[in-house]
DNA sequence: GACTGTGAAACTTTTCACAGCC
DNA sequence: GGCTGTGAAAAGTTTCACAGTC
């Protein structure tokens, strides 16, 4: 069995959510293409990595696919996360993911503001920074996201990663990197994506990236 | 001269961000790929693309290349954004650059809700979204920004599109291609890429992308 | 005929290794 | 000696083309 690349792993949750969307019952590889904005090959060679779903010159089943996505991803083992700091990103992020159901359950929300601290943010309430370990351990958290200001980054990133945590969404301002390198980093960098964007802003540029 | 990689262009915003807040006169390649978390030959690679701009045997003047990537990512041209829906997303985003001293700048947030219409949020005013087009013009916007709901974003994004932006930087839970090929889409989806992680939390794998 | 699964080719990106310069 | 700039190699990713199956 051949390594999985990790940009096939990283579109998997788009064809997801679109077959969870659809209301047809079969579905081909071009339209989850169209869809999701990827090539039918692409799409194709994506399920592939993991078997052989689909049935030749008709499809694929859009419920038994789903179900192996779901299964591929470990989203049935109910993956739970902790957003750490409660500012304006923290708490839009937390009603965010509380509106739209989703598999991902953001089980806590911590914060060192002693003056935001108890209160109501969706449906959870403000826990005291100090709890951390506490609440990865007793919740079985495996996910840490960061949204506290960059001073505070690398010390918490380090916290979450002693504390448990298997992997880290990093939207501190800050490269972080903890001691323990099993622990996952993604970082999502608004700013510096909109940097980036200035620089295809000032050129004809293809759609895509 | 040979085409340029945009995952080069994608890090030069981390390394301008660490320039900027480095005190430092010179740097390294080493020092700039430790703080911003890839490799010297990497750093030194991406800014031998655009020109010569170490010395060898000594390194980068930080205030001189700073400069560079300012002009290299068209920063020095002011590029100007909006934010189209005023939810806990848009708000959040439009209050976290207002706060950080940002090159790109946000001008304007539109809605169209009219409950919100008119309300303060940070330094802007919400505007009702039927003022898109004209808003794009007269401030002359590179950029727009999607935080609406995934029924809009499809229309808005074709809306931006024809009104003349250059760039879109979509977070709706949805793929959006404009019919307009020139104008760049960028996604960034916090619900994919949490589900992304599930896998990466389900299986020991080594710190970076 | 239609559509999947897949080896091979093309392309992109990263890493290596070292020549060149201060 | 130390560090940049850069071709060449390696690794990773996407596209192509078509055999295989329903």
């Amino acid at each position: 069995m051949q390594r999985i690349p990790d940009a096939a792993i990283r579109r998997l949750p788009a064809y997801l959510r679109w077959l969870t969307e659809c209301e047809e019952e079969r579905v081909t590889s071009v339209m989850l293409g169209q869809a999701t904005g990827y090539s039918s090959e692409q799409v194709r060679k994506d399920l592939a990595y993991f078997g052989a779903f689909g049935t030749r010159g008709v499809g694929y089943d859009v419920s038994a696919l789903r179900d192996e996505i779901y299964r591929i991803l470990k989203l049935d083992q109910g993956v739970r996360a902790i957003v750490v700091g409660s500012g304006h990103l923290g708490t839009a992020l937390v009603r965010y993911v509380d509106q739209g159901h989703q598999d991902v359950k953001i089980m806590a929300l911590v914060d060192n503001n002693p003056a935001i601290i108890g209160t109501q943010v969706g449906s959870l309430r403000v826990e005291p920074v100090e709890r951390l370990e506490e609440l990865v351990h007793e919740l079985d958290i495996g996910i840490g996201v960061l949204t506290v200001p960059k001073e505070a980054a690398v010390l918490v990133a380090d916290r979450l990663a002693e504390a448990g945590v298997r992997a880290i969404l990093n939207f501190a301002p800050v490269a972080v990197c903890t001691r323990h390198p099993e622990v996952f980093v993604q970082p999502i960098d608004l700013t510096l994506e909109m940097q980036a964007l200035s620089y295809f802003v000032g050129q004809k540029a293809p759609n895509r990236l």
